[in-house]
DNA sequence: ATTATTTAAGACTTGAAAGTCTTAAATATA
DNA sequence: TATATTTAAGACTTTCAAGTCTTAAATAAT
């Protein structure tokens, strides 16, 4: 359902709000911390930087930081920056329409519990996340 | 969420189901309906004849058709065969465990979501999806 | 028996996502 | 100013799903 990239983006901006810093943090930081490639995270965090939820400086001391507050940064916007809205619009059997006035033969069903999908990635922001992770103390990041 | 191959089969299975046809059905006629790849479908419907979702019958007069009754083929039992379950197992941030005790940021929320999408899917039967078809008339195929 | 029709099996090609690397640009620090 | 550090941009390679094609096997009809 997520692509690898916008996991990886997911899991990079948790990090980030975690870690609460002022200041810039660098890449290479989060993808030692996460275990995963610098390129490859690089790439994807370039997107998020154009798409307005990350900001980045370069040079020494340079990285990426949270552009807005972890209170107005949605899963759903980080989704949408990298995979886009497709799982939310398509037809789950492929054709090119997906509505109530021209169905495929689970469109009812489906249309209903993908909505929910929706909520709960436009309900969940970074701050909300961050909460939770103070509560509970045996989440992966 | 869905591969390809899945829809492909999915709809084929739909069409196969609403002929209440006796006979072996072809794999051409299935495609030209469909307006899918011959190829590519009848690579599908293997995999399903394997599983044992379909019979099939070589020669003329060959095809294939159901091997279960409509009441006893569930949209998960296509969907597993073509696709797996990795979808209703996987973290969906990509961590190698997904489980209530060793949970990543979103887990408790997906999961749920997940699970109810895995019981539509389980609870969504041929014969059902049949009846609705006569019902509704303008659902796609 | 021969032929036409159909699925079975697997080789092959294509295309898109995933992943890697190189070079350029910005900038702090010495 | 020179150097080290960092992101930016884009070329490049790899991987795997998607899609195509060819040949074999089964079988009905002639
Ligand atoms: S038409 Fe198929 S999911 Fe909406
Ligand atoms: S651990 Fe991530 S979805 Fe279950």
């Amino acid at each position: 359902m997520l692509s690898m990239a916008c996991k990886d983006a997911i899991r990079a901006m948790i990090y980030i709000v975690k870690k609460k810093s002022d200041d810039f943090i660098s890449i290479n930081e989060i993808a030692k911390e996460l275990d995963l490639s610098f390129y490859f995270l690089s790439k994807i965090l370039q997107k998020l930087v154009k798409q307005g939820l990350l900001e980045s400086y370069r040079g020494p001391k340079g990285g990426v930081r949270l552009a807005k507050k972890p209170k107005d940064i949605k899963l759903l916007d980080i989704i949408e920056a990298i995979d886009g809205n497709a799982f939310f619009t398509e037809c789950v059997l492929g054709f090119k329409e997906c509505s109530d006035s021209e169905p495929c033969a689970i469109h009812s069903k489906w249309a209903k519990e993908r909505e929910k999908i929706h909520k709960l990635f436009a309900n969940t922001t970074l701050q909300k996340i961050e909460k939770e992770l103070e509560n509970k103390l045996n989440i992966k990041l």
